[in-house]
DNA sequence: AGGGAGAATGTTACCGTGACCACAAGGACA
DNA sequence: TGTCCTTGTGGTCACGGTAACATTCTCCCT
């Protein structure tokens, strides 16, 4: 460290200034709008930024401008790649554009939820990313209000706040139940997490079954966020009420390979006597063996979407919009 | 919503005060110090925020307190529940102590870490969690001057910053070659990431393998961070140099359980002619079948652990140490 | 040559809080 | 009864930037 250099907290936009000899504000302008700045005065006041090490407060800055250049995430959690993946890529998307994300997570609770929304407003982020239409009237009018971007991902059978991004959960169910029946399976059975949106997809396959005028032989609802272990647990549950031939849905690939895995256990053959298909697409469901059928859906793409979304947001207004992502049943060794 | 009632971003401290027939810094303690108030004037200003709907501002509040309430963590992804566990802990023991976290994703570039660390500092955190020992000379010394409490977890094989919580990874991998040794192998293989930590597991393992005299009959590098697919590859690469026994070490349990696929495919048995040792003790090692012997490490206790650290740090000056996590071998079915 | 447009930079006035210090009122104590 | 301490509250100002407007200077066009 050269002589007379300060420390981090120390050094101010008008230390750098006066090392210059410039204005502050030309300071500011040199690290926000660049190209207003003449390329002599921009490279002196970039060798006074070197020469004492000066970093912005962004606080300071965010106060000024009223803008915080951060984003709150509230997910229930990132332990399921059907979260962490989305959160990863938004966040290295919005990371390009300048902006941080500030991480919240709200279990499976709304509550949890309501007051992470509440609690993270204080730090009057630029935007927020939720999971799943909020369905608390207070906090909508609060957000809608407040006139934040406000991406919901995940799901899109409710009305959004602002911008939705997802698929309708029960037309995956259903789709899951058309592709058994068009493999001409005639009972099936459901392994399905207790959390919103898994609830949907499971309504949505039981209500076509019995639609087709089938038969559902087995439903269990497993705890969220669900496991291996749950899936395992489950199959062993409804093992006894199995027919011949019956096919099983579960609601995340985690689940699917644990019934699977169960399944080979009491010696019931897969896919044969049991056809299984999973939800998720998750790197278990492609590299196991037998690779097991599941529905795909691109939480990584969505992630990027939302993070495009949210800068368009934050440049323009932009109308509220329903934005559908295809899922794509993968028919793999399971079914 | 009653008459009168203003929104969000427009209420300010002075307007609830105004309501409230107090000052401003009355409103400010009754929220930050409110046993500094009497009870019936606390009691007026919390009615005139309810009425108000006031949310404090913690930017304004931050530059003016210099304390952000909010940690940085910056982890390489979140994609692995190495990772993803002592974040999610972590994030929620600090949010009981009204501190938010920043969350930030390096990948496993040493460079992308140090831009990291750099371009979060400008939000000036009360904090940093880090992963693994900061390794540039330069943002060590800019981390140490800032005086900022600095939580490093997962290793401790270098010198800590401030804090360093985990445990030495070169031992991991000399325990689990002695363990394989104790049970009578004496052919051994790795299939390892090639991460900082993963290597320092696999040179251990190697190391103590040497040491005893034994034979490592295959070494191979997955890039990182390692899927089970690559565990799959790698097994396929190395199947032609495994002996009639021959004990592995994966450096991930999704490893191990690619290995173990890819092994039974080969009408290769496991773990008579394959013992199989993975890294982590993530679900899937637990729950598959058979289940797979590894080294048990509680990444969300590492994160409450750091929580705990940090906010020690953050209420009062601490000294410098390094923190030892125990790890635990757990023979399953695969040794 | 005069006027106007545009580029580069400076000046002023906050942004919304909390630290710090001042001060009034009331009770304890000698 | 006077002094001292404690408790509760208010006033002032600084935190470190940036928006908005003002100013200066240059250059171009008629």
């Amino acid at each position: 460290m050269r002589p007379g250099r300060t420390t981090l907290a120390s050094v101010k936009i008008t230390d750098v200034a006066a090392r210059a000899g410039v204005a502050p504000m030309t300071v500011s302008r040199v690290l926000n709008t660049p190209d207003r700045v003449s390329a002599p005065t921009a490279a002196r006041v970039r060798a006074a930024i070197e020469e004492l090490g000066y970093m912005p407060n962004l606080i300071a800055g965010g106060l000024s401008s009223r803008r915080s250049r951060m984003i709150a995430a509230i997910v229930p959690t990132i332990a399921s790649p059907m979260f962490s993946a989305p959160v990863q890529t938004f966040t290295d998307a919005m990371a390009v554009a300048g902006y941080h994300v500030m991480l919240a997570l709200s279990g499976y609770s709304e509550e949890s939820e309501d007051a992470q929304i509440r609690a993270v407003l204080a730090r009057r982020p630029d935007g927020l990313l939720l999971t799943g239409a909020v369905r608390s009237p207070a906090i909508r009018k609060l957000l809608r209000d407040s006139n934040l971007p406000v991406v919901e991902i995940w799901d899109t059978a409710e009305e959004p706040t602002d911008v939705l991004i997802g698929f309708d959960h029960a037309e995956v169910g259903a789709a899951v139940a058309d592709f058994f029946v068009r493999q001409g399976h005639t009972h099936f059975a459901v392994l399905s997490a207790r959390d919103p949106r898994a609830t949907l997809r499971r309504k949505g396959f039981v209500e076509r079954v019995t639609h087709h005028g089938l038969t559902l032989v087995a439903e269990r609802i497993l705890e969220a966020p669900s496991s291996i272990e749950d899936g395992r647990r489950g199959l062993r549950q409804i093992v006894g009420q199995l027919g011949q031939r019956t096919a099983l849905f579960g609601s995340s690939d985690l689940v699917a390979f644990g019934a699977m895995t169960e399944a080979k256990l009491h010696g019931i053959a897969v896919p044969d006597q049991l056809a299984i298909c999973g939800f998720g697409d998750f790197e278990i469901s492609r590299a196991c063996h037998p690779p097991i059928s599941t529905v795909h859906v691109d939480g990584a793409e969505i992630g990027e979407m939302a993070a495009r979304e949210m800068l368009t947001r934050i440049n323009s207004a932009a109308n509220s919009a329903r934005i559908s992502v295809p899922f794509q049943i993968l028919p793999r060794a399971t079914t």
